[in-house]
DNA sequence: CGAGACCGATTTTTT
DNA sequence: ATCGGTCTCG
């Protein structure tokens, strides 16, 4: 039953079996950090606690369910699948709408992303007569979100003589006026932010004890993974839950904090001893991942900075090889150098494309690397930048879905209002808007009674209003009984959105279309999943409260050939590579230039740089240009300082004779390329998802971001939903039996319980772990 | 009210 | 360079 504990070293075994009381796990990198918390997990799971009693947090969706999948594999997937393991975001949103009620909110409210929020911080502004170019929004919204994450309402915020001179001090004074609107603004809009799902979260178990002691008393034990990277309304929040019982387990590494940008604060993992007494301590310092030249090169670094738990991260793999430092004349010879090594690499010594990452700190680094990759023929996968759920024709039919469950939403009611375009100006709007602002009620009670609110129209305005009235009261009434599926189709079709694009057939346009389609195809799999699980009736609400929390690193393809990883640093964080290519190591743009002078900034940077080294196995490469193109013009650079921070030893540097040289040729190319009629990716013929434009024969997969795509494009509602009878895959399924599902690809059949429509079939897959699916739904075919 | 032209600011990282 | 916002004219 345990003998598991046998593949742990003596810490994490240590780590593993004490839970008795609070503890404190402090993981260096590469240490089996993540399986200590499977085991951990699953030890529990075989001494008593039942799964919906552990609450496990974790930075991502993707750490969630990846861990879910590693406990499915040793426990089982029944039992997996009822622990509550999520993000502070998902979990915490999951009990604000069963707990709603309590504080004012209704089940369906609306969650804001930061593009909302900015946006109705920026209405408020404007509307209280202020000027942009003094308050800007994004100031202003990152004021009010620290505030949130330091659990200060609006009356504290006003109260605070300290915040008060701050702001004046930045010639902002009106922030807290404006910080209160805000607040009020998102309640009448029955909507909240990022933020304020922590701060509800903490309001509700503080207004409401018996709430609280309710799920302390549920989750007899809490995990926190990454806990260096929560912010202080996170770690109060787990203090609610877990200052009773007291199982509690965080996790994490103050080497690799590097989101105190969002309000995450080192302190929280610094502290927690002194908070809880009691708590035992576990160092997990044999790092099992890197060469021991890689975590020697990484101690050597992360030791310049200051504040720190001291540990010694050691190796005991093989001493591998000098990290090599590339010098490139430009940014575009920076990609060439990284292109070719991994080329090279490849050939020479064997490796999988998959097994190679290029690290950067900007996102807008990466095109320089699309580029040559894909000059080179090397197929590869971009993380990050735009998501799909961020673009325009997405938000757009996202704002109706989140219209027609929550009409009270703001943000999407303006958003849509005169989209597609129905004659309804910012005059009118603004009418609308003002008389809600008076009267403290949502746009849409406006909408509804405009001459009880005030508002006074014109015949022909009057009439354009009632019709989008009647359109999203047509939707609003239909969420209640209708798919998800078939009424995201009814409202693309109806609002008019796919007339609109249809007009003209523009190149844009048509991949506009595209992206509707696979949203459309991806609701279409989101309710296909659970209907397999056996969960009927899946409404627009239950995909939309799951949609506005995932981003798009959650919906990778389960896609299969090989390709290199293309992200920034900060998502690279809990990976792992054979090789990395960690790029564009320069002053001003790593270490970040809005680090400024801080140090503290600085030793943020410095961890990142630290998480970026510690990603590699094998190989790590460090490279840095000394020329590259920035808002559109040349810049020079020096190298980044940090470079200097790595002890020598390990480090196979740039022979200066070589780099002259190369200083020449690279200018005497860089001076043809600027001549040249044939533009580079100065005029776009990069085919980038910012310039939008048609590449006839590159495939188009290198084009998109990641899609919350499918695997095998489903031909359209008929396929499967519901029709029991015609299913191919009932009959012949038993035990033993080889099947290949449409979306999880190849497993076999474990056992088959119930009969007729309720007959499910537990199914461990190669890939995809362990899955019950609903044969009534299911859709694969028996391979035997 | 809507479309088109012009101007200006913007680029750190993300749940 | 690109996006978004604002202003102006039809």
């Amino acid at each position: 039953m345990t003998d598991y504990l046998n593949e742990l070293n003596e810490s994490q075994r240590a780590a593993v079996l004490y839970n008795d009381g609070p503890s404190l796990v402090i993981a260096g990198a590469g240490s089996g950090k993540t399986r200590v918390l499977t085991y951990k997990i699953a030890y529990l799971l075989d001494n008593g606690y039942e799964p919906w009693s552990i609450l496990a947090l974790t930075f991502t969706n993707k750490a969630a369910r990846e861990m879910k999948e590693r406990i499915a594999r040793r426990v089982g997937a029944e039992r997996a699948r009822y622990l509550w393991m999520g993000t502070f975001h998902s979990i915490f949103s999951r009990i604000l709408r069963t707990e709603a009620a309590a504080i004012g909110f209704s089940a369906n409210f609306t969650i804001y992303d930061a593009a909302d929020s900015k946006s109705l911080i920026k209405a408020i502004i404007k509307e209280m007569q202020l000027d942009d170019k003094v308050y800007k929004p994004g100031v202003v919204q990152s004021r009010i979100s620290n505030a949130k994450n330091h659990l200060m309402l609006p009356d504290a915020y006003a109260a605070s003589r300290e915040l008060y001179e701050n702001d004046q001090a930045a010639k902002i004074p009106a922030v807290r006026d404006i910080y209160r609107r805000y607040w009020e603004r998102c309640r009448q809009s029955d909507a909240m932010d990022f933020d304020d799902l922590l701060v509800y979260a903490y309001i509700l178990f503080q207004t409401h004890p018996e709430l609280c002691d309710k799920y302390a008393s549920r989750f007899r034990y809490v995990l926190v993974d990454e806990y260096q990277d929560t912010n202080y309304a996170q770690h109060c929040i787990v203090l609610q839950l877990t200052e009773k019982y007291r199982h509690v387990c965080v996790v994490g590494d103050d080497a690799q904090s590097i989101y105190s940008f969002r309000g995450a604060n080192i302190d929280n993992i610094l502290k927690f001893t002194s908070l809880y007494k009691d708590a035992r301590l576990f160092k997990l310092e044999q790092n099992y991942r890197s060469t021991q030249t890689i975590v020697k090169a990484a101690n050597s670094l992360i030791e310049k900075n200051r504040e720190q738990i001291r540990k010694e991260v050691f190796s005991e793999n093989d001493k591998g090889e000098p990290i090599t430092v590339f010098n490139a004349y430009s940014d575009v010879e920076e990609g060439e150098i990284v292109a070719n090594k991994i080329a090279q690499l490849r050939t020479k010594k064997g490796y999988s494309y998959d097994e190679f990452a290029v690290l950067y700190r900007t996102n807008a680094q990466s095109r320089i690397f699309e580029e040559a990759l894909r000059k080179r023929g090397v197929p590869y996968r971009i993380y990050g930048g735009l998501s799909f759920y961020q673009r325009k024709e997405i938000k757009d039919v996202i704002a109706y879905f989140r219209l027609a469950v929550n009409p009270n939403d703001e943000e999407a009611f303006k958003r849509v209002i005169n989209y597609p375009a129905r004659g309804i100006g910012n005059t009118t709007l603004n009418k609308i808007i003002d008389a809600a602002n008076v009267h403290r009620v949502s746009l849409w009670k406006v909408l509804n009674e405009p001459l009880t609110y005030g508002v006074s129209l014109t015949k022909g305005t009057h009439t354009k209003l009632q019709a989008f009235r009647d359109l999203i009261a047509g939707f609003v009434e239909a969420v209640s009984h209708t798919g998800a599926y078939e009424l995201g189709k009814d409202i693309v079709r109806q609002s008019g959105i796919i007339n609109d694009i249809y007009q003209d057939r523009s190149p844009e346009n048509l991949s506009r279309q595209e992206n509707i389609e696979e949203l459309i195809n991806g609701m279409h799999d989101f309710c296909a999943d659970r209907e397999e699980e056996g969960n009927t009736h899946i409404l627009l609400t239950d995909y939309l409260s799951e949609v506005s929390l995932l981003t798009d690193q959650d919906s990778e393809g389960a896609d299969d050939a090989p390709k290199v990883t293309l992200m920034t640093i900060h998502s690279a964080k809990g990976l792992e590579f054979k090789n990395v290519f960690v790029v564009g190591l320069e002053e001003n743009l790593f270490p970040s230039p809005m680090a400024g002078d801080s140090y503290k900034q600085l030793e943020e940077e410095r961890r990142l740089f630290y998480v970026a080294i510690t990603r590699a196995e094998e190989h790590c490469f460090l490279s840095f240009a000394k020329t590259r193109f920035k808002y559109g013009k040349v810049e020079f650079s020096n190298p980044s300082r940090f470079l200097k921070d790595i002890d020598a030893r390990y480090l196979n540097l740039p022979q200066e004779d070589i780099v002259s040289r190369k200083v020449e040729e690279g200018a005497k190319r860089f001076r043809r390329e600027m001549d040249s009629d044939t533009p580079r990716y100065i005029s776009g013929n990069s085919p980038s998802m910012f310039d939008g434009g048609e590449i006839p024969e590159e495939p188009r997969r290198f084009v998109k971001p990641a899609a919350p795509r499918v695997l095998r494009r489903i031909p359209a509602a008929e396929t499967s939903v519901g029709t029991s009878a015609s299913s191919p895959a009932v009959n012949g399924v038993c035990a033993g039996k080889q099947i290949e599902h449409e979306r999880f690809g190849i497993g076999e059949i474990i056992k088959v319980e119930g009969s007729g429509d309720n007959c499910k079939a537990t199914v461990r897959f190669r890939n995809a772990g362990e899955k019950q699916l609903l044969l009534k739904f299911a859709r694969f075919k028996i391979i035997e």
